[in-house]
DNA sequence: CCTGCCCCATA
DNA sequence: GTATGGGGCAGGA
């Protein structure tokens, strides 16, 4: 159909006055279809959840414009669309864009609806033969712009950044993002005037715009900020200085002045429709609503009825034309199972369950342990994984059921689900709970409809039992001390459980138990014990809410696909409880999971809650000063450079260092390039050069400022104004914790520099930091395992180590010795903990091979203890395929007995280390788990906040500092007893001070 | 957008 | 030579 006016020079043309939204059609489909809740469909099967945000997303810009303030409405609007796949691109680079997958299929029908949604809101709705979406945008931003009209385009591609100026602006409604100058520097490292030029350097993988090979967009930018444009740069192509990127220019000239066609767009389409034909018109009602009653969407149309004044009874649903789409039969989707599903009384979970543990079964009576322990994990295996045997419990009556039957079993395995991964922001959406395997239910709690993604409406899901009333009938059970609560890594769930006023307990970990049992066999998460025990892979959680970008919050997820997902969870973790429990007692290893290993969980969960202040304003400070710092040196660089260039990138650094300057390039990585490590650039450096002294202070203030001052504030948590780590209790093989998000395990403390870092970690107003840590824990423990005299004697006399150990060598006395030989005996004494090598002295001490070997040879002579304890490490390692701490703890190394050499080697070096890291990490656990008792009962609020390997870090009142410091350093010097008697005294130095830098 | 690589912060 | 976590870059899905 011919618009009847279509030519009609009456329609006036633009005017300063007026605003012209322009929306990205064709782009915006493929994002909302992976920004929205996957499987949004309607009751016959129809996938409509990219149409639903499109609905929502054209309603909220006609009405409100860019910001709900008044004057902000659009007086034009058009939704531009592509219109085939073939335009004038593929006629000067056929692969452009080739490799494009096919849309998802539940994708394809909605691509028809979105053009008839568009004309159901009487938006002109535009496509043009042989030009792209982004074409006609151009076109039409730059005609309204040159009336003197404001334009706004509605997309996320980074394509049409290029348009971006004083009239032009772009926003992202998907991620509700205003995208300006500064969003396109931030991208592309220039403005938008010069995008084009980035682009066809840098090229475009997901386009097919080929670029020059070798340089990605942080090049690009800088040789454009260099040389101006494109051509420019190609003309002096010859001069630059990197030999590799100067071939690849100018071999790759015209590929380059191709890939700036294919990115430029062209602002000169002859459109058909001309722009003044976008003058907004007044949504009609009933044309609207009865589109939108057809896709059932029910708020929306509501909310349109409303604003309208269109009778929604009384308007039928609009017919729909949809191509390639035929509704299934009325059989329906699985519903949500109501109130009433199941049985009022728990099913049999079928004859091959295993009886709770603790009543013996007959047949299995007089098995060993051993054969107890393997029988139940053939019992387990057997029984299949079956979805459609869990519960969705929306009925406090039936909550109840499922609480009395955990506290008739005496054992239940629950699992929370949460709006994120942080413990301490989570929200609860939901409980899962198994008692038996096959017999597992899902509470939900805060689900919420997906609808209101884009106006922030969506509201709680009906039917769910109200949070607080579900928590008041669990309470009593999960803190009941006849249940025993499961979990898979309980430390989550006891920590949003404890935000809403529960304290989990008695409890048990499989991931816990499968470290304790496993640690170093492989990873401990649910699903990879599933496989390994179960031979079971549990629905992936991408499937449920998606991946990267597109993935949603579980509370958005649909509650019948949630119930699957998190039901079984909880009967996953039931099953592995049951395979994994009876080995602590066939394997000897209760001892440990029940000292070391459970009890950890609360002190850990509790240290996180706490958190720790830190000065945001210092850190702010620190970072313009690292900035400044930068900058000057960077100056510098490039003087010395002769050139600028990336001196974040390790390959071009490289190239101008060993290729440009011809400085000989020491070592190697294992990809075959120049090694720019530090080691390598201090021995360029005590040669007398410059150069790689300038990069190495960059370095350090590069590190110090993206690591740390740059991202350390991100980590306060908005309620407490604290930052809270996160540590993992199943990550290393030899026993040690890790801290992530933020890692607070490698805060600086070396340089000075880093030490600034340190001190913005603060007490709060009228209270201290204290920081105890061990003294050489690892040498003492190395003393007492290998049973070394003169090192047992040095520690009880409270010698220098390092001195008596180079006095031990090299015969010279402690009083007056030269610093470089106690530094010596230093390293030696660190790489005998690593399972020395004399290629690794050779390089710490930067000394040849040989020297080191006979350094090593030396010691062997003095300590031959030492050297009897790592041959006995070795040959324990490859006869058992672990080692064990001095408390038990088992670290395993199963390609041990790898035939690689070097393989071997490594492996053999770990297994010596292990032990004495790992005991020196059970001592520190001992101290952790007795210190909060040993303060309470000296009558002390002081808590503690951080583990750092050997330290830890307390907050205490400053009139408490001193009572304080004696119970925690008897705690931690004591921490072996009464289990074992150390032959060595362990020390603790312990300070206060109102930072942590000055408390270190 | 994810992954491998390189480099670097700590004990 | 041991044990970690994390940031930036470049390349390939």
């Amino acid at each position: 159909m011919i618009r009847a006016m279509s030519n009609d020079a009456s329609l006036p043309a633009l005017t300063a006055n007026d605003h012209l939204i322009l929306v990205d059609g064709s782009t915006f489909i493929f994002r909302a279809y992976h920004a929205l809740p996957p499987l949004t469909r309607k009751s016959d099967g129809l996938p409509v959840g990219a149409v639903s945000g499109f609905c929502n997303m054209l309603w909220k810009l006609l009405t409100e414009g860019l910001t709900p303030e008044k004057g902000d409405e659009p007086t034009h609007f058009a939704v531009i669309f592509d219109h085939s796949s073939k335009t004038f691109r593929n006629d000067i680079y056929p692969a452009y864009k080739a490799q494009r997958p096919e849309p998802p299929e539940d994708l394809i029908p909605q691509f028809g609806l979105i053009r008839q949604a568009t004309r159901a809101f009487n938006v002109p709705c535009i496509e043009q033969e042989g030009f792209e979406a982004d074409d006609l945008i151009a076109t039409y931003a730059t005609q309204a712009a040159a009336m003197g009209a404001r334009v706004t385009i509605v997309s996320g591609d980074k394509d049409l950044m290029q348009l971006i100026g004083p009239r032009i602006g772009m926003i992202d409604t998907m991620k509700n993002k205003i995208i300006g100058e500064p969003e396109v520097f931030e991208k592309f490292g220039v403005g938008p005037d010069k995008v084009i030029e980035v682009q066809s350097l840098a090229g475009d993988s997901v386009d097919n715009v080929p670029g020059v090979p070798g340089i990605g967009l942080k090049t690009a930018a800088q040789l454009i900020l260099e040389y101006g444009d494109l051509e420019t740069l190609l003309a002096n192509a010859a001069s630059i200085k990197q030999p590799k990127r100067r071939e690849n220019l100018i071999e790759f000239a015209e590929q380059a002045r191709i890939s700036k066609q294919l990115v430029t767009l062209k602002c000169d389409v002859p459109v058909e429709t001309p722009v003044t034909h976008f003058a907004v018109e007044a949504v009609n009602g009933p044309q609207a609503v009865g589109f939108l009653k057809a896709m059932e969407f029910t708020t929306l149309t509501r909310r349109i009825a409303e604003a309208t004044g269109a009778e929604a009874g009384n308007i039928d649903p609009a017919e729909l034309t949809i191509p390639g789409w035929h509704a299934p039969d009325a059989k329906g989707r699985m519903m949500e199972r109501g109130p009433d599903a199941g049985s009022s009384t728990p099913a049999a979970p079928g004859s091959t369950a295993p009886a709770a543990p603790g009543s013996a079964p007959a047949p299995e009576g007089m098995m060993t342990p051993q054969h107890l322990a393997a029988a139940r994990a053939e019992e387990i295996r057997r029984i299949p994984v079956d979805h459609s045997t869990y519960e969705t419990v929306m009925d406090i009556e039936r909550l109840k059921v499922w609480v009395a039957e955990a506290m008739e079993t005496g054992i239940v395995a629950f699992d929370t689900e949460t709006t994120s991964l942080d413990a301490m922001q989570a929200e609860l959406v939901g409980v899962s709970l198994a008692t038996r395997p096959g017999r597992a239910c899902y509470v939900p709690l805060g689900h919420v409809d997906g609808e209101g993604d884009l106006l922030g409406g969506g509201g709680l899901v009906p039917g769910q039992i109200p949070l607080r009333a579900a928590l008041d009938v669990l309470k009593p059970m999960l803190e009941d001390p006849g249940v025993l609560k499961i979990a898979q890594n309980l430390k989550y769930d006891w920590q949003v459980m404890a935000r809403h006023g529960i304290e989990v307990g008695p409890h048990d970990d499989t991931m816990l138990l499968s470290y304790t049992l496993d640690a170093g066999k492989g990873g401990n998460g649910m699903d990879e014990l599933s496989e390994r025990w179960l031979g079971h892979t549990p629905i992936p959680f991408k499937d449920v809410a998606g991946s990267g970008k597109s993935m949603v919050t579980f509370d958005k997820v649909e509650i019948s696909r949630a119930s699957a997902y998190a039901a079984e969870d909880a009967d996953v973790t039931l099953r592995l409880w049951l395979v994994l429990k009876p080995r602590l007692a066939a394997e000897a290893m209760a001892t440990v999971y029940e000292t070391l290993e459970r009890p950890m969980v609360p002190v850990l969960a509790r240290m996180e809650r706490r958190g720790i202040s830190i000065d945001r304003q210092m850190l702010s400070r620190l970072s313009g000063e690292f900035a400044q710092g930068m900058a000057a040196v960077e100056s510098e660089i490039y003087a010395l450079a002769g050139e600028a260039f990336n001196i974040g990138s390790p390959k071009q650094l490289g190239d101008i260092l060993f290729g440009k300057m011809g400085l000989p390039g020491g070592k190697k990585t294992k990809t075959g390039a120049w090694s720019t490590s530090v080691s390598v650039l201090d021995d360029l450096a005590a040669e007398g050069h410059e150069l790689p002294v300038k990069i190495v202070e960059w370095r350090q203030l590069a590190k110090l400022k993206s690591t740390y001052s740059d991202a350390l504030p991100g980590f306060i948590n908005p309620e407490t104004k604290r930052v809270h780590t996160s540590y993992s209790l199943a990550s290393t093989t030899t026993g040690r914790l890790s801290s992530s998000e933020p890692n607070l395990q490698n805060i600086p403390v070396r340089t000075e520099a880093g030490r600034k870092i340190r001190k913005a970690f603060v007490a709060e107003k009228g209270n201290k930091l204290i920081s105890a840590d061990y003294s050489q824990i690892e040498l003492r423990v190395l003393a007492h395992i290998a049973d070394i005299p003169q090192l047992k004697k040095a520690f009880a006399d409270g010698l220098d180590i390092h001195a008596m150990t180079a006095s031990e060598m090299f015969g010279v006395p402690v009083k007056d010795m030269d610093p470089m030989v106690r530094r010596r005996a230093k390293a030696i004494n660190f790489g005998i903990i690593y399972g020395i090598s004399a290629f690794g002295l050779a390089a710490q001490l930067g000394i040849s091979r040989g020297e080191a070997g006979d350094y090593i040879k030396m010691y062997f002579q003095r300590f031959p203890g030492i050297r009897d304890y790592m041959e006995a490490v070795k040959k324990e390692v490859h006869e058992k395929g672990f080692v064990t701490t001095l408390f038990g703890r088992k670290a395993h190394y199963p390609d041990v007995n790898t035939s690689n050499p070097s393989m071997r080697a490594f492996f053999e070096r770990a297994a010596i280390n292990a032990p004495i890291q790992g005991s020196a990490a059970d001592i520190i656990r001992r101290a952790m788990l007795r210190m909060e008792d040993a303060l309470v009962d000296a009558g002390l609020k002081i808590r503690m906040l951080l583990q750092v390997h050997d330290e830890l870090i307390f907050e205490a009142e400053e009139a408490e500092v001193e009572a304080a410091i004696p119970v925690i350093r008897r705690v931690m010097e004591g921490a072996c007893e009464p289990l074992l008697q150390l032959s060595v005294p362990l020390q603790v130095d312990a300070r206060a001070a109102d930072n942590w830098d000055e408390a270190h």
